[in-house]
DNA sequence: TATAGGCATACGATTCGGGGCTG
DNA sequence: AAGCCCCGAATCGTATGCCT
């Protein structure tokens, strides 16, 4: 029989693939078998051959094997191919054997499988195959055409619960409401929370999605469900056909990240989308990403705050955070599908995966086109020490005028492709030529191979290029596929330096990863001086930018002209600001069409007081657009008063910290690991690497540090009101004392 | 089990040196 | 005179979050 439908979802399942369909109202599940297999290289396998071993109650063995040649690290090679009955089989071998020059056993087999069968999530596909009980045993699958999110059920999903501090525990606390929105908006609540979590399975199970979308949902919503369903004796069978979800966890920077699995379904949290692409918003809340994502304002109401929520206005709040969480999904999602497409990975892995472990998946699927079997990751090694990385160098802090901003497009990408960059031909033993000389780098590139990383980079860009020139022509739907499909593009080419760089990688090589730096730095400095034989004067540099100022004409577009006639990479003018402040390097703001653009000013840190920050900004904006220092120090020392006296509401003394790591990793005592301590004696809450908290200090004797409180327990009178004094003065001297001296020296002149 | 390095800033912890007291 | 304590300044190292 044949079938079809957008395939939406895979699951393993011992060696069987599982792939979930949907073709209208159908949902298909079909299975396919695989066969796992791995590599040995230079090596016999007479061990192997008959290999058997139990473990967990499986026999595991190997099947079959057979000669075949592959691209080792570029050589081309005889190699075992070794097919086994289990992918634990694999994992076993390469644990009782480490001897055996083995590649690919950890390889993730649903992106094998992806690959092999050229299929891409989301896009619609054929199978012939045959009914077994209630799937299709599949035959032959491939690829019919496209497919998107649009033709899926999708449910987005949330719950609120009421608690004293924002940190409710599910042996205290019932669920106060559930909110689901598919098709229309519903919410299940009850006094006791067994009628709602009811209602709420025999509600999904009827929707029966495709998608799950939530915010969170893996870490909070999700297991405080279980946790409830469980004390309430409810089986929480929310799987296609009546599976139980399983509760599972990702190991990441020393801590397990909750992960929750649907089966039959793919769940897709936004939550760690956004922690990975916008780690410049401090607290992460819905409200804050809504106004990043430019998609409406949403009010968020801390956790704490619930409590005073009639049930009629928590009903609403629940209505109004499902539609933000779904304006969020449905202007991000697109990226992840792209990426997921371009990674040939499963859309529901997609959001917990690093930007390493995304390029690292790309490289490797770009690796089996070509036939390469590229190391596997973690397998080389590290070599002691950093290396030099990008040029930053300040002329003098200070205030200036008309600022032009150049940098150098995709700096690093462009030098990996222009240079032929990749470790199997650095260095290579065929080239006698020491092509990098002229630029006074030790180190050569192959004039004869092109590299792996090299060719892949190019493809990268050409594809870029191919879907922006597509860009000119479409609209709308079409035209939003297209930027997501730049986008990503753009995003892993731009990671692919770091990757050579990162101990763990495929692809690491040190030397490799200086010599793309190194040469960005040539060129930075190269730019440099020709800005300054044309007439300009370099005030500023940051590895791929530059920022001048006119000697005499400020022919700004000129000077673009020139300095891409003398590049062999290309040079972008970013804006040119009316004025600009230097504090130092990586310290300074522009005044850009009437805006303020600061970087890296305490007041575009989390870790500095609202208020101070407020205040920081505000000073900026007068000095940039003209204002005395008379001027702005009044405003200043008015704003001071407002300490001084107490005036201040605690929330606008509020500083933002993130716990980087776990509690026993901390050799000091920063404030956020003062506040998790507390947090976990006074309270009983246990905070998780990659919480932020919302951070007050606190009156009384000692460090500082160890007077950091999270702010919903404490009130005005508990501040330490002289700290923030401190920190004011500091930060308001270091702001002012430029223009303090700029209005000297013109005084003086 | 983490893409890279470069940088400013805060602050606790430690070291150092001077002043003054003691026995 | 030597030894010790106290205190502040200087220095060191950790931690955070930013920039490209």
């Amino acid at each position: 029989m044949k079938v079809s439908g957008i395939l939406y979802h895979l699951e393993l399942e011992d060696s069987k693939v599982i792939l979930y369909l949907r073709s209208g109202e159908r949902r298909i599940i079909a299975e396919a078998e695989m066969r796992p297999y791995f590599y040995v290289i230079d090596g016999k396998i007479e061990e192997l051959k008959g290999f058997k071993a139990r473990e967990k109650g499986r026999e595991l063995r190997v099947m079959e094997w057979e000669r075949v040649k592959r691209l080792v690290d570029g050589v081309e090679k005889e190699v075992w191919k070794v097919y086994c009955n289990h992918l634990d089989c694999a994992k076993l071998i390469e644990r009782k054997f480490p001897t055996m020059n083995i590649r690919g056993a950890r390889s993730d087999p649903l992106q094998v499988f992806l690959i092999e069968k050229g299929l891409e999530p989301l896009c619609r596909v054929e199978i012939f195959g045959e009914p077994v009980g209630e799937r299709i045993r599949v035959k032959e699958i491939r690829k019919v055409g496209e497919g998107s999110l649009d033709e899926l059920k999708i449910l987005y999903f949330t719950l609120l619960v009421k608690s004293e501090d924002g940190f409710p525990i599910p042996e205290k606390q019932s669920i106060s409401i559930i909110c689901c929105l598919s098709d229309e908006m519903k919410c299940f609540s009850s006094d006791d929370d067994r009628e709602a979590i009811r209602k709420f399975i025999e509600y999904f199970q009827e929707e029966d999605p495709d998608v799950i979308i939530g915010y969170a949902q893996d870490s909070e919503d999700f297991p405080y469900l279980l946790r409830r369903a469980k004390l309430q004796g409810i089986d929480l069978k929310l799987g296609v056909l009546g599976r139980e979800i399983i509760e599972t966890g990702k190991y990441f920077r020393g801590m397990i990240i909750k992960e929750v699995i649907i089966p039959g379904r793919a769940n897709i949290d936004l939550f760690p989308i956004i922690y990975r692409d916008f780690p410049q918003l401090p607290t992460k809340r819905i409200g804050e990403v809504c106004e990043e994502l430019g998609v409406g304002e949403f009010v968020d109401i801390p956790n704490y705050k619930l409590k005073e929520l009639s049930s009629k206005d928590l009903e609403e709040y629940a209505k109004q955070k499902i539609m933000a969480i779904k304006k969020v999904a449905e202007k991000e999602l697109g990226f992840q599908i792209e990426l997921s497409k371009l990674c040939s990975l499963p859309i529901s892995r997609v959001p917990r995966l690093t930007i390493g472990e995304l390029v690292d998946a790309l490289i490797f699927k770009e690796a089996m086109l070509r036939g390469w079997i590229l190391p596997d990751r973690g397998a080389i090694e590290v070599e002691e020490g950093y290396y030099a990385g990008g040029e930053v160098w300040l002329k003098a802090p200070g205030i200036y005028e008309n600022v032009g901003y150049y940098d150098i497009r995709s700096m690093y990408p462009s030098i990996i492709k222009l240079y032929n960059l990749s470790p199997e031909v650095f260095d290579c033993k065929c080239c006698s030529e020491k092509n990098l000389r002229e630029l006074g780098i030790k180190h050569w590139t192959c004039s004869k191979r092109k590299g792996l990383l090299a060719q892949i980079v190019e493809e990268l860009i050409e594809m870029r290029r191919k879907v922006k020139e597509e860009m000119k022509r479409a609209k709308g739907e079409e035209y939003e596929v297209l930027y997501a499909k730049q986008y990503v593009l753009r995003v892993i080419a731009n990671a692919i330096y770091g990757y050579t760089g990162w101990s763990s990688s495929r692809l690491y090589k040190k030397d490799l990863a200086e010599t793309i730096t190194a040469i960005g730095r040539i060129y930075i400095k190269k730019i440099r001086e020709l800005v300054e034989k044309l007439g300009f004067e370099a005030i500023y540099l940051d590895t791929d930018g530059i920022q001048v100022i006119p000697r005499r004409s400020p022919d700004f577009q000129g000077l673009l002209l020139k300095l891409n006639k003398e590049i062999s990479l290309e040079v972008e003018l970013k804006h040119v600001a009316r004025r600009a402040i230097f504090f130092a390097k990586k310290k300074y703001c522009h005044l850009v069409d009437g805006k303020l653009e600061a970087k890296g000013l305490e007041l575009v840190r989390r870790d500095y007081p609202k208020f101070i920050k407020e205040v920081q900004k505000k000073a900026m904006e007068m000095l940039l657009s003209g204002k005395s220092y008379a001027e702005v120090k009044n405003y200043v020392d008015r704003a001071r008063k407002l300490i001084e006296e107490h005036k201040l509401k605690k929330e606008e003394l509020v500083l933002v910290e993130q716990l980087a790591k776990k509690i026993e990793m901390y050799e000091r005592s920063s404030k956020i690991k003062v506040c998790a301590e507390w947090l976990k004696k006074e309270k009983g809450i246990e905070l998780h690497r990659g919480m932020s908290v919302e951070i007050i200090i606190i009156k009384g004797t000692g460090p500082v540090n160890y007077r950091a409180r999270p702010v919903q327990f404490f009130s005005e009178e508990d501040l330490d009101w002289e700290y923030y004094l401190g920190l004011f003065d500091q930060v308001m001297e270091r702001s002012l004392a430029i223009a303090r001296e700029e209005g000297l020296k013109r005084f003086f002149k």
